[in-house]
RNA sequence: GGCCCUAUCGUCUAUCGGUUAGGACACAACGUUUUCAAUGUUGGAAGCGGGGUUCGACUCCCCGUAGGGUCACCA
């Protein structure tokens, strides 16, 4: 039973940088394609020139890429239906455009932007919607280019369709009405264009997100009138902002998903993390690898209703896949963060103070942050000798002295293998001796000149024996 | 205002007529421990309202209510 070969794609306009709805569209898109062996394809819907901006596709290919989309056609690396730059294209709309110039299915409007705009505000005023076949003209001018062309919707009906998400859909005919297909700039609108690209592309299935909902009845229309069998439509849930209130814009925090890569963020969690708003799977795993979401990827498992987008789950979702990197990997997340003082660090060091700095973080610009808090300053300099702070739960600072003379005797004493583990069971029996926290605290702020840090064996171990014993000597004077 | 969509713990969700309504995030308590962090255990917490259909509704239908989308020479 060979189906057809299931076409995806995912076509943005390069208005701007590409946030966390478009990547989640993307992502759907792709990973339909992907767990059924299909073609996914990035085509480019630069048909609004005025609103274009510079640097937006190369911005758009970085920000699928960071999450780990792939395509296997489109606008950076071409293909069999190149190309896949909607400006480019223009001979195809143009002429699908005279075929229903032809059967008077299409024409031009004579009236001026004010002219309509005047249109649309009366109907407002009156709490109509607005639909420019109430003004359809009698006679219209023979379409030179020069004016918008619009589609003649010939049978006003109720639509019913259906949404491989959403299920039976329909729309009273106040969907319906003439719009334009070609600008007067010459450039199609998104509304023909992209029937015809998918078309021309083979696009078996369409994604995109809930606000085209309302018109899908006049896509529908224009499909009939061109006599194509539309694509399959998926209708994915709104992304609703923190408060779950509204629909996140870019207003309300909807930021350059790549701003997230510049906050530490890793790419895959924030995929899992974006494939968890709208859709879930079977079981209970919400930990996910992006193979793992293909393989898991059913399209009747796409929900209908709009989900919020949670800051904390995204840095619990972070944290899982922290955990799931190996030190090394970590390790070059660490230092891309660490700010330039910390240069002097060696890597030997660099080695055991990354997993204590993982554990204390959700995403990286929190080492940047805690570095600018002087949190990790210990690390590279030996902490100002305090004697208030040493003698903290101890006796009397003589007695802290004793504990940390004894320490540095038992210490210099030790010759083997110098970790966290063995330094611990080199001092361990005699500070149970003498009671942990009068040799512990003295211990932790001779070491890092504070009274919250990690275990003073761990620092220890990472300060090295030499620099270890330095500190602890210099408070023993 | 018209048209359309949606509605389960604070948040994200499971449930596809019969469950003590399950899980995750967040939160709280407790445990472990030399502090912080991490970790373990436990806990509180939900079917928008009103009608139906049915032996039985969170689940199906209708009406409200609330939220969202849309009504561009934007996509």
């Amino acid at each position: 039973h060979m189906n057809k070969k299931i076409v995806t794609r995912f076509a943005p306009s390069p208005t701007g940088f590409l946030h966390i709805g478009g990547v989640r569209t993307a992502l759907f898109a792709w990973a339909f394609a992907r767990k059924n062996n299909g073609t996914f394809i990035l085509r480019i819907e630069d048909t609004d020139k005025a609103r274009e901006v510079e640097g937006s596709i190369q911005h758009i290919i970085d920000s699928l890429k960071w999450v780990g989309i792939t395509w296997d056609e489109g606008i950076d690396i071409g293909g069999p239906n190149a190309p896949y730059l909607q400006s480019e294209r223009l001979e195809s709309y143009k002429k699908y455009a005279q075929k229903l110039v032809d059967k008077g299915l299409a024409y031009a409007d004579p009236y001026t932007p004010e002219e309509v705009e005047a249109f649309r505000v009366k109907a407002q005023e009156e709490k109509r919607p607005f639909l420019f076949r109430d003004h359809r003209p009698e006679n219209p001018p023979v379409w030179d280019g020069t004016q918008p062309l619009r589609f003649k919707v010939t049978d006003i009906k109720t639509t019913h369709w259906n949404d491989l998400v959403y299920g039976d859909l329909s729309a009273g005919p106040e969907a319906l009405d003439d719009f334009i297909i070609i600008k007067s700039d010459g450039y199609p609108t998104y509304n023909l264009s992209h029937m015809i690209d998918d078309l021309e592309m083979g696009v078996t299935h369409i994604m995109r997100a809930d606000e085209f909902i309302a018109s899908t009845p006049k896509f529908l229309a224009l499909y009939e009138a061109l006599e194509i069998t539309p694509p399959l439509m998926a209708t994915l849930p709104p992304i609703m902002a923190p408060d779950g209130k509204k629909k996140l814009g870019k207003r309300d925090g909807a930021k350059d998903i790549l701003d997230y890569k510049a906050e530490g963020y890793l790419p895959e969690a924030m995929l899992n993390f974006l494939v968890f708003i709208g859709w879930s799977p079977k079981d209970e795993r919400e930990v996910m690898t992006a193979q793992e979401f293909i393989d898991a990827f059913e399209i009747e498992r796409i929900h209908r209703s709009g989900g919020g987008f949670n800051v904390d789950k995204l840095d619990w979702f972070n944290r899982e896949h922290l955990k799931k990197l190996s030190v090394g990997e970590q390790k070059s997340y660490v230092q891309k963060f660490l700010p330039e003082r910390f240069s002097s660090l060696s890597d030997s060091m660099l080695d055991k103070l990354v997993p204590v700095i993982v554990e204390r973080i959700h995403h990286f610009s929190e080492v940047a942050e805690m570095a600018e808090q002087g949190e990790f300053d210990y690390y590279i300099n030996a902490p100002s000798f305090e004697e208030s702070k040493l003698i903290w739960k101890t006796d009397t600072l003589d007695q802290a002295k004793d504990h940390l003379k004894k320490v540095c005797e038992l210490l210099n004493d030790y010759s083997g293998e110098w970790n966290s583990e063995e330094i611990k069971s080199v001092i361990w029996d005699y500070a149970e001796s003498v009671g942990r926290g009068s040799v512990l605290w003295p211990m932790r702020y001779a070491l890092s000149g504070r009274d919250k840090s990690p275990d003073p064996f761990i620092l220890a171990d990472i300060l090295g024996k030499d620099e270890t014993l330095k500190r602890l000597q210099s408070h023993i004077v």
